[in-house]
DNA sequence: ATAACACGCTTAAACGTTTAAGCAAATAGA
DNA sequence: TCTATTTGCTTAAACGTTTAAGCGTGTTAT
C-alpha cells in the first residue's frame, strides 16, 4: 500500500513547519495569524497530494475515536438490520464511524464482541444486550465507556435506554384481539429473563384481566431460543389442536414468521381462519391474503434516538441517564383499506 | 470517560520501562531476555489494572488498523445484511474489524462514504459497486488501497472481485422454464450498466436461441431505481395482459419480491397460474402455495471468499489480482418435496 | 526614541504503542 | 585474571496528529 500523504509531506514540499499545515488545514487561523498567501500555498499541495487526515492519529491524540461500536444479536435479521442502517445514517451525518458486531443471542460472545472493539477505542456502545448478560454490562459501566441500550433492558440496572412500551404494545394487541369477540386467546413467547419479554406477557395478562377474564397457564407457550423450530410447532399444536384457541398472540418478529409459515404449512389461514397479530413488521405480511395485525415498532427513531444520546453522553462531562421509552402503533388496516390506497 | 490504563500506567506502578512491559505483553521476550518473576509481575499488575492495548496506538505505529471497510448498497437489505453478517464473522476470526456504509445505489454517495472510511485508515475496502462508479474506482486503485469488489465487477477494469456465474444462473432459470414448455418468455431486470445485470439478461438470451426461440424484445421489461414500483407494476401489466407470456423471470431479489408482491395483489397465482423463476432466497418463498424456483446464491462462501482474498492483498508485497467466480443453484424442489423432508 | 504589540511562523511535548540499539552487571570461557 | 558473552533491563526514536508556548521582525503609539 502506497504511502498515505502527511502533515509532515506538505510541510517538507513548502519548507514550512507541521504545525503550519495543521493549523491551516484545522481553520486555526486564529486572528489572521497565517498570511493567506501562506495558507493559500499549503491548502493548494494538500489538494495536490491528495492530502487526507490521519484519523487515527487525532485519535490517539484527542482521546475520541468517534467511533461507536454497535451490538446486536444478528445484524442479519432485519430488525436489527434496519436499525442498523438508521444508526449508520445518524451517526455519519454526526462525523461518527459505526462498527458491529453480532452476539447471536449468546452473552459469552456478546462480552468477546465487546472486548474486542473496546481495544478499538470505541467513544460509546450501542447494544441489544441478551439473557444474562448483566453482569458484563456492569462491568462496562465500571470502565465508564458510555453506552445505550437498545430494544431491552434491565429493571435494576440504572443505564441508558431507547426501549418502546412493550406493555402497552401487547394490552393493545390482546385489546384488538378481545374486541373481536375471542376468549379463548393464546400467546407464544420466548423463555427469557428479558424484562422486555416479560412485559409483553404482562401486557396481555393484564388486557384479559381487564375484561375480566382469568388467564389459563395452558394459553400461555413458552419457547426456547435453542430449540425454535421444534418448540414453535409444538406450541402451535397445543394451542390450535389441544386447547382450540380461537387467536394467537406472537410475542416477536420471529416467533410470528415462523409460527405463520408452521400454520400456512398446515393450511390454516391466518387471520382466515385463525385471527392472530404479530410483533413487528415484516415483508411476509404483504403476501397473505388478509391483512396481518401487527404492532409497528419505530426503528428510525429508536435508532436516531440511541445515536444522539450516545452521543450526548460521550460529550458530557457527568453525564446524566438518559432513558426513552417509544410507543408503537398496532396496525389493523384491512387489505381493503389498503387497496383504496394503492 | 475514566482513562484506560496504558502500557505507562503498568511500568510505573512497577517501576520499569514502558518497553519492558511491551515486551511482555507481546511475549516478545526473545530468548529468555526477560526475568521469569518479573514478566510474572508484569502480567499480573495487567490483569489487576485490566489492561487492554489501545488498537489506535498500535495501528498507527504499525501502518495496519486491522479494519475493513464494508461498503454495500444498503444494509438493511437483506442480501447485503446476509453478506455483512458473514464478512463479519470471518474478519472477527482473523482479528480484523468491520466498519460499514451504505451507498443506496447512488455513485456519489459510495465516493462520500469511501472517503470518510478511508480517513479511518481502514486496512482495504469490500465494495458492492454501483452504477457509474468506475472512475471512483480508478481512483481507489491508484491510491493503492486494496479491495475487493463483490456481487458486481466491471469488465473492462482489472480488480479483485467476487462474484456469482450470473450467464449460467440466468441461463438455469431460463432453461427451466422452457423445459416447462413454455415459449413466451417475459424477463424483468434493472436498467443498469453493471455488467452482473446484462449478463443475466444474456443468459435468458442464450437459452432462448439455444432453444431456437427467436427473442422478443417486447418480452424484455427494463425498471429503473429511480420509479421502482411503478415500473415493475407497468412492465408486468405490459407482459401479462399485453403480451400474454407464460412465463416470467426475474432478475433480482428486489425485483422479485416487489413483483410477486404486485401479482398478489393483482391475484395472479404464482407459480399457480404464472410461472416465474426468482433470483436469489427470501423468506417470503415459504408462504406460497407452491414453491417459488430460484436461483440460490452461495453468500457465505461469497463473504468468506472477499475477507480471505482482501486480507491477502493486505499482507502481500506485489499483489495480483483475484477474481472468484461461484457456481449458483436453481432450486426448483416442488412442495410436497419439501413436505417430505420436514 | 523606545516600549508595546501585532504578525507569521517554529519549537516542543504529548497521545500509546513498537522496536532497534545500547548499557551495566553477572556469568562463562580461557 | 582477564576477556567475552549472556542476562535483564533502558534509552530513544518513530508513527501522524494537536496545541500551548515562544521568538524574531516590523509596525504603531507615546
Amino acid at each position: 500500500m502506497k504511502k498515505r500523504t502527511s502533515l509532515k509531506d506538505i510541510a517538507e514540499a513548502l519548507g514550512v513547519s507541521v504545525t503550519l499545515v495543521s493549523y491551516v488545514m484545522n481553520n486555526k487561523t486564529k486572528e489572521g495569524r497565517v498570511a493567506p498567501e501562506t495558507a493559500q500555498k499549503i491548502r493548494q499541495t494538500a489538494k495536490e497530494l491528495n492530502y487526507q487526515p490521519n484519523q487515527l492519529a487525532r485519535s490517539l491524540k484527542s482521546k475520541r475515536s468517534q467511533t461507536i461500536g454497535l451490538i446486536v444479536a444478528d445484524i442479519s435479521n432485519p430488525f436489527f438490520a434496519n436499525l442498523a442502517r438508521t444508526i449508520e445514517d445518524e451517526a455519519h451525518s454526526l462525523n461518527y464511524t459505526v462498527i458491529f458486531g453480532s452476539s447471536d443471542e449468546n452473552h459469552i460472545k456478546l462480552k468477546k464482541v465487546l472486548d474486542f472493539l473496546t481495544t478499538r477505542q470505541v467513544d460509546g456502545f450501542i447494544i441489544a444486550p441478551t439473557d444474562e448478560c448483566k453482569e458484563t454490562l456492569i462491568e462496562l459501566k465500571k470502565s465508564q465507556i458510555p453506552f445505550v441500550l437498545i430494544d431491552r433492558y434491565f429493571e435494576d440496572l440504572p443505564t441508558n435506554y431507547v426501549i418502546i412500551d412493550n406493555f402497552q404494545a401487547s394490552l393493545d394487541a390482546t385489546n384488538h384481539l378481545l374486541k373481536k369477540g375471542h376468549e379463548k386467546i393464546g400467546i407464544i413467547h420466548y423463555k427469557s429473563e428479558l424484562i422486555h419479554f416479560k412485559q409483553r406477557v404482562n401486557g396481555y395478562l393484564k388486557a384479559l384481566e381487564m375484561s375480566g377474564i382469568s388467564p389459563d397457564p395452558k394459553y400461555m407457550q413458552e419457547v426456547t431460543y435453542a430449540n425454535f423450530e421444534a418448540d414453535i410447532k409444538a406450541a402451535l399444536r397445543n394451542l390450535i389442536y389441544e386447547e382450540e384457541v380461537e387467536a394467537i398472540f406472537f410475542c416477536t418478529n420471529t416467533l410470528a414468521l415462523e409460527g405463520l409459515k408452521q400454520m400456512f404449512d398446515w393450511g390454516i389461514k391466518a387471520p382466515g381462519q385463525m385471527d392472530v397479530v404479530a410483533f413487528d413488521q415484516n415483508v411476509v405480511y404483504d403476501f397473505f391474503n388478509y391483512f396481518i395485525p401487527h404492532i409497528k415498532q419505530p426503528i428510525k427513531e429508536m435508532g436516531q434516538e440511541a445515536v444522539r444520546i450516545l452521543i450526548g453522553q460521550i460529550n458530557e462531562k457527568v453525564p446524566k441517564i438518559n432513558t426513552v421509552c417509544l410507543r408503537t402503533t398496532l396496525e389493523t388496516q384491512t387489505i381493503d383499506q389498503l387497496k383504496l390506497k394503492t
